[in-house]
Parts: C-alpha cells; sequence; structure tokens
DNA sequence: CAGTTGTTATACTATGGATATAACAAAAGA
DNA sequence: TCTTTTGTTATATCCATAGTATAACAACTG
C-alpha cells in the first residue's frame, strides 16, 4: 500500500494519513488484523514528522478504525458501529451532494459514481 | 431561512455558515437571484463577526456560488461548472463512503440515502 | 545487551480562526 | 443635501491547532 503525502494540499498531514489509511481499508489493501507501520518508519517513509504519523493513528483509534497494542503496533480492528456511521455519512452526504446539486448534477449521475466506488471497495 | 451558529462544533463558524447557505441553495429555500443578508446584519442575528460572514462570503464566491454586488450584495448566483463539481463530488464522496463501508454500511443502504436527500432537493 | 516499540512530556514556530476598531467610497432613503 | 447602510480594506490582538524538534521511559524483540 502507497503512503504519500501531497505537500501542497491544504488538508493537514495527519488528515491525509487518515483518510489513506480508511480508504485503504475499505479497498481490502489492509484487513483485520494487519498491522500497520510503526510512526518512527511511516514518518521517515513520507517524509514528517513522527509526532504527526502519531496523531493520525490516535484519531484513527479514537474513530474506531485501528486498534493500538503495546506489542504490535497499529491493528486494524473496526468497531463495526454501524448507527454511528449512519448518522456520520449522512450529515456528511447532505453537504456533499447539496454542493453537486447546486452545480448542475443528476441524481442518477450520483448514483453511478456510487456504484463505481463500491466496485473499487468490498 | 434559518441560519443558525453552533458554538460548540468543532467546525469553522464560516465553514458552518457556507455550508448552510449551499444546502439552503440546494433545498431551493434560496434562488438564483436572491440576495443574503447583508454581512453586519447576518453577523448581529446569528452573533458573530462580521468578518467571519464575510469569510463566508468570500469563500462561497470563490466557490461559484454568489457574486457579490457592489450594490445589491450577496447574489445567489451558480457558476454551474459541473466537470469541476463532478470532480470534486468523487473525491468527497471517495472518503465519505469509504469510512461508511469500513463500519459495515451496504450499497443499498448508501443508495437509498442519497434518494431520500435527493428528494429534499432541487 | 542493544535496538525498537508505543507513549508521554515539553518547547517552539507558524498558520488560521475569530474578534475588535477603524476608515473609506458608493449606494439608498428620507 | 444629509444620514444611513452597504461592501471593502486595513490593522491588531488573542487563542487554538498543526507541525516540528528533543528527550526520556517502560516494554517488547532480536
Amino acid at each position: 500500500m502507497f503512503i504519500e503525502i501531497d505537500f501542497n494540499s491544504e488538508e493537514a498531514f495527519y488528515i491525509q494519513l487518515r483518510n489513506q489509511i480508511i480508504i485503504g481499508i475499505a479497498t481490502n489493501q489492509f484487513r483485520e488484523g494487519d498491522t500497520l507501520p510503526s510512526v518512527r518508519q511511516l514518518a521517515e517513509n513520507v517524509g514528517i514528522n513522527m509526532h504527526t504519523v502519531n496523531k493520525a493513528y490516535s484519531v484513527l483509534k479514537q474513530e474506531g478504525f485501528i486498534r493500538l497494542d503495546r506489542r504490535k503496533g497499529a491493528v486494524i480492528a473496526l468497531d463495526a458501529d454501524k448507527l454511528h456511521a449512519m448518522e456520520e455519512l449522512e450529515e456528511n452526504l447532505r453537504v456533499v451532494l447539496a454542493r453537486a446539486v447546486c452545480k448542475g448534477v443528476a441524481e442518477e449521475e450520483v448514483h453511478q459514481m456510487v456504484s463505481e466506488i463500491f466496485r473499487e471497495m468490498c
């Protein structure tokens, strides 16, 4: 799995890391039980500070995507709190879709895009 | 149209304003040509500073949702750059859906949610 | 034993969010 | 004409966050 930082992006480094890892899990490049690189290792690989990686991992733990093990490090472990995930999804979709609707994107086009993205996942 | 600030939210005030106005446009509470409240007026109504509202309006202009007129103020005016909107939508959906997929949300459930949200818009 | 792990603590810089005043030209209303 | 309101611009300040830099410690690994 390739993780890399876009240093020109306005998105915070730890958010970029978080999102890429979540997409990695969704696309099955990381699976339940797999171990992520150590904070020092990943930090060196992508060229950022150790604490920034640590923050990304902390957020991922707090959001229920990984478990932080003293001996194994960061392990993929999903909490599967589906109700909470659905609520969060709806809030996010409402904003994201509103932006698209204003610019003339049709419902059918959204459904197609959703199907296409799901084809890459699971 | 009710615009209000959640002072406990972690989201920046100007982002909250931006999102609510965009949703307002998408749900037809604001229509092309309608005028938004003046920066001073809206600032007083929702209880925040004038410059924060000004920033929200600047972002909305830069993103192609309103036009800032010397005489009329902030006027709803969509640039309808659909190609750009589609690209942005796909990027956003990829992250948002990945989070949901990890927590066990099924494709069919997403389609239903999209349809439901579209029912509130247009 | 040496090296690596996660973890915690502290300190510093830079940036961004939010506020507070202030001022100005242009437009609107009386 | 006078006053008010408009958008706009310019400073300045305060605080939180992002990112980096060292450092140290206990626990696990080889």
